[in-house]
DNA sequence: ATTTTTTGTTTAATATATTTAACGTTTTAA
DNA sequence: TTAAAACGTTAAATATATTAAACAAAAAAT
C-alpha cells in the first residue's frame, strides 16, 4: 500500500555530489550532525521543516530533491527510424528517447487512423500536456468541452482533467505532443 | 535565512480541488483527522512519512506537490494564428500558450531561415529539451558534438550542456520543440 | 610514532509530532 | 423543528523526532 521513500540514500548521494561531510552539512544547515547521520541511515522519519532546513543550505528545492534522478544515457539524436513505437493498432505513438526521467518532456509523433479514438472512458494522469496538429483533423475533449482542431492548431492543458482524443476525419491525423512528466 | 514553507494552504488547496473533507482524506490515508487539521493550519511540522502517507492517497507525488502552482487560465486550444511569437529576425518561435507554469512543457513551432543561428556563444539553462524536425535540415551542437538532422529526426538532451542550433541548408528549417521547465 | 582532527555512529535526555477523545457548529434527514 | 450525522478544532496522552554528549575508527599533522 504505502511504501516509504528512501530519503537516506537520496541525501547521502546529494551530499557526496557536493563533496562535504555530515558535520560540514550539519553546521551549514544549523542542525545536529547526529540528525544527518540518522536520516542518511533511514533511522528516523524527519519532519519537513528539518528536511527543508538541510536542503536550503545546499541549496536545492524540495521539489527538485525528490525529482532528482540518475542520468542514464548520453544519447542526443534519434534518427527518423530510431523513435520507439509505444502504441499499437489504429493509434501510433513514436516516442523520442527511452526510459525517460521525471523531469524530461515526453515528446511523441502521434498518428491516428480515421476514426481512431482513445475511448469513451476518459484519460487522466498527473501531467501537463501540449500538442500541435501537423495533418488532418482532431476532436479533443477536455472536461465537458469538445474542440475541433486542424493543421497548425495546438492545445495545452492539465492532464488531471479527464480528456479524450479522436480522429473524426477521413484521413490520418498526425500531431506532435509533449507531456510533462511522462505519462507512461 | 531559512523561511518555512506553507504546506498548510498547499494541502488545503489540493483537498479542495479534489472536493473531499478533512475526515474523508484522513480515512483514505489512514491518518487521524486531527492531523489533517493541524497540518492545514500550520500548527505542526509534519514528518515526511506523514506527508507521503497523505499524498499517496490522493494520489500526488511529493515532487509535484511542491511544484504545484496556481492555475491561471482555462484556455485549452490555441488556433493556428493564436500562437504567440516570442522570436524575431531570422528565427521564429511560435509558443503554445502564455505565462507558462514551471511544470508545463514549453512547446514551440520554430522556423529557422537559411543560415539562421543561435550564435556561437552556446546556450545553457536548467531544463530538458526535445524536438522533432518537420522540414529542412538542422545542425545541432551539444557539448563538443555536432549533429545533422533532417525531416523526421529528433533530439533529446539536458539543456545545462552548452548547445547551439543552426540551419545549414538553403531552405527554411521547421521543427517542433518542447522544453521542461520553460526556458524563458 | 604519537598526538590532534575529522570522520560517522550511538545512547540518554528532551522537545515535539501524532493520536485519541472530546468539543461546538453546521448540514442533512426525518 | 428536532435528531442525527458530518464538519473542523482543540486538550491531554503517548509515541517519536531531535539534540547533546560520548564513542571508536581513520586521516592529517607534528
Amino acid at each position: 500500500m504505502h511504501e516509504d521513500i528512501d530519503i537516506g540514500t537520496r541525501l547521502k548521494k546529494l551530499r557526496h555530489e557536493r563533496q562535504i561531510s555530515q558535520r560540514q552539512l550539519a553546521i551549514k544547515s544549523k542542525v545536529s550532525n547526529a540528525m544527518i547521520s540518522l536520516i542518511e541511515s533511514n533511522k528516523t522519519n524527519p519532519s519537513l521543516g528539518m528536511l527543508k532546513k538541510i536542503l536550503d543550505s545546499v541549496p536545492i528545492s524540495i521539489s527538485n530533491f525528490f525529482a532528482m534522478e540518475i542520468k542514464l544515457t548520453n544519447k542526443v539524436v534519434y534518427k527518423k527510424d530510431e523513435l520507439t513505437e509505444i502504441g499499437s493498432g489504429p493509434i501510433s505513438y513514436l516516442q523520442i528517447g527511452q526510459n525517460l526521467n521525471n523531469n524530461q518532456p515526453q515528446m511523441m509523433l502521434e498518428r491516428y487512423k480515421p476514426g481512431a479514438d482513445t475511448g469513451k472512458n476518459m484519460l487522466t494522469h498527473e501531467s501537463e500536456e501540449s500538442g500541435l496538429i501537423l495533418e488532418g483533423r482532431l476532436e479533443l475533449t477536455v472536461g465537458d468541452q469538445i474542440y475541433y482542431l486542424s493543421a497548425g492548431d495546438a492545445y495545452l492543458f492539465n492532464s488531471s482533467v479527464p480528456h479524450r482524443f479522436k480522429n473524426p476525419g477521413g484521413t490520418d491525423c498526425v500531431l506532435v505532443s509533449a507531456c510533462t512528466p511522462p505519462s507512461f
